[in-house]
DNA sequence: GGTGAAATCGTAGACTG
DNA sequence: CAGTCTACGATTTCACC
């Protein structure tokens, strides 16, 4: 279990990463050293696994932003192996899980534009080993996201 | 347009936001006040909308994450507007997106077990406005997150 | 867990090429 | 626009209470 004051730290370096451990032990009513000494010990317990920066996906040059259901020929070890093989080598698969439900795995994809997304769904996704059916969904609008976890 | 520099900053960022302008500039070939400068910029430019730690979701108690695609009784601006404001102060709603395809949302659901996914289910997500058809999807593996855009 | 201190590191500004 | 230099402040890390 994740102690109060953990929970706390958590929230916090969730919300922004960039704050030190001084700023973050004010809020949680630690002193610097005993926040980043907690600190430490999250990152090695594993329930902190990185940071990272969020960045903008229009300014980017990302205009749209599409989930992608596969559904593939199989269900074998050997198949699903390949199909993740791929996945995680296409840049332009920011996300994929396997899930249950009607199709195999869901991917979040981005695209620079319309005909980007074409050539992803034709010539990227479309050649993945074993698809067999793809059914994609454009996201129009982002009504929420990084909001991260409740951790107390 | 972004230049070949800033690409490499944001690449970095997008993988470890805590490392210092310093060691990204040495990695990027900048010295470190050029590299401090250009993260400022590429802030206040808005491409870096934030920076958050990336938690274990396992360990943090929420065994089960689900894909919930939710439509509603009709699309007009009050019906989407009221849902939309339900789906942002739900804490366990992580991500909801307004899309095109067969649902109008398909949200991100952590749930601690299968229990709470009931609860969430029938209590929660049932009982935001204008909902008339869930349906939802386990995730049985995490093939890929948190790699982030492609940018250089 | 807190304190305090030392060493280190990071940030930001002025200035040069 | 980038690099250097610099100065100040913040942060990390340690031993000890």
């Amino acid at each position: 279990m994740i102690e109060v004051t953990d929970r706390k730290i958590l929230r916090e370096l969730q919300a922004d990463s960039r704050r030190s451990a001084a700023a973050i032990g004010d809020v949680v009513g630690l002193s610097a050293s005993a926040c980043h000494r907690r600190i430490r010990l999250l990152e090695e317990r594993g329930l902190i696994e990185g940071y990272g920066a969020r960045l903008n996906a229009e300014k980017l040059g990302y205009a749209m932003t599409f989930f992608v259901e596969v559904t593939l020929s199989g269900q074998s070890e050997t198949v699903l192996g390949e199909f993740e093989r791929a996945a995680m080598a296409r840049s332009d698969v920011l996300e994929c899980y396997l899930t249950t439900g009607t199709a195999d795995y869901v991917m979040k994809v981005a695209a620079r534009d319309a005909d980007d997304f074409e050539r992803i769904h034709r010539r990227v996704i479309s050649g993945m080993p074993h698809v067999i059916r793809i059914q994609s969904s454009l996201v129009m609008k982002t009504v929420k996201r990084w909001r991260g976890y409740s951790v107390g």
